[in-house]
DNA sequence: GGTAGGATGGGCT
DNA sequence: GCCCATCCTACCC
């Protein structure tokens, strides 16, 4: 296979920029369905106002809060669901947004999932595709990623990542903040295709 | 090549 | 009632 074992809670255990950084090139698998983080973002506690966590802890938010390593998924617009990964220590807010995987397993069963026919760069090139590629939905919001049956995990091929850092795609609060995070030259990142 | 608008539902004021 | 951490289609160069 393309990847090797599943990252450990200290992992994710760092500040939520360390983890968002360390993220890229590491592999989601949901069943038969995997694809390696290619685009993140990185939601803080504090001085983020464009963070869920921003308002506080409540029913929605919890999982932010809680212990890291644990998957925090949210409906958006009414029709897509984002998959977040939880850092910090327990009990301080901060999580991940996954926002584009290079698909590396289960593409027919990608493609039969999404409404479309993309092509394989616009598989799962978007935080809202990439949870319906993987059929990664808000049953899952809190489960154990450290365990499954939604787990990330090292990549096999460990090479050296150059990081493109961007201000964060589609807010308007905190929108200055260099807190996106992209595997550099890497064609399956978010957007339309460009030439 | 580009942009504008609609779908759709939960959370918050 | 308004605001969203989105995506797709239609339409216009």
């Amino acid at each position: 296979m393309l990847w090797g074992c599943k990252l450990p809670r200290s992992f994710y255990a760092r500040s939520t920029v360390e983890v968002a950084r360390a993220l890229l090139g590491k592999v989601v698998v949901h069943g038969a369905t995997a694809g390696i983080i290619v685009e993140t973002e990185a939601y803080l506690g504090g001085e983020d106002l464009a963070a869920h966590s921003a308002r506080g802890q409540n029913e929605r938010t919890r999982v932010i809060f809680g212990p890291p390593g644990h998957a925090y998924i949210y409906l958006i617009y009414g029709m897509y669901e984002c998959l977040n990964l939880v850092a910090e220590r327990d009990g301080r807010p901060g999580c991940v947004l996954i926002r584009a995987l290079e698909p590396v397993a289960g593409v027919a069963l990608m493609r039969a999932r999404r409404g479309t026919r993309p092509k394989l760069e616009q598989l799962a090139n978007g935080p809202g595709k990439l949870t319906l590629a993987l059929g990664i939905t808000r049953a899952l919001n809190g489960a154990d990623v450290t365990r499954g049956p939604l787990v990330v995990r090292e990549a096999t091929c460990a090479d050296e990542i150059g990081i493109e850092v961007t201000p964060r795609i589609g807010i308007t609060r905190s929108a200055e903040l260099p807190l996106r995070f992209v595997m550099a030259g890497n064609r399956f990142v978010s957007g339309r295709r460009r030439r």
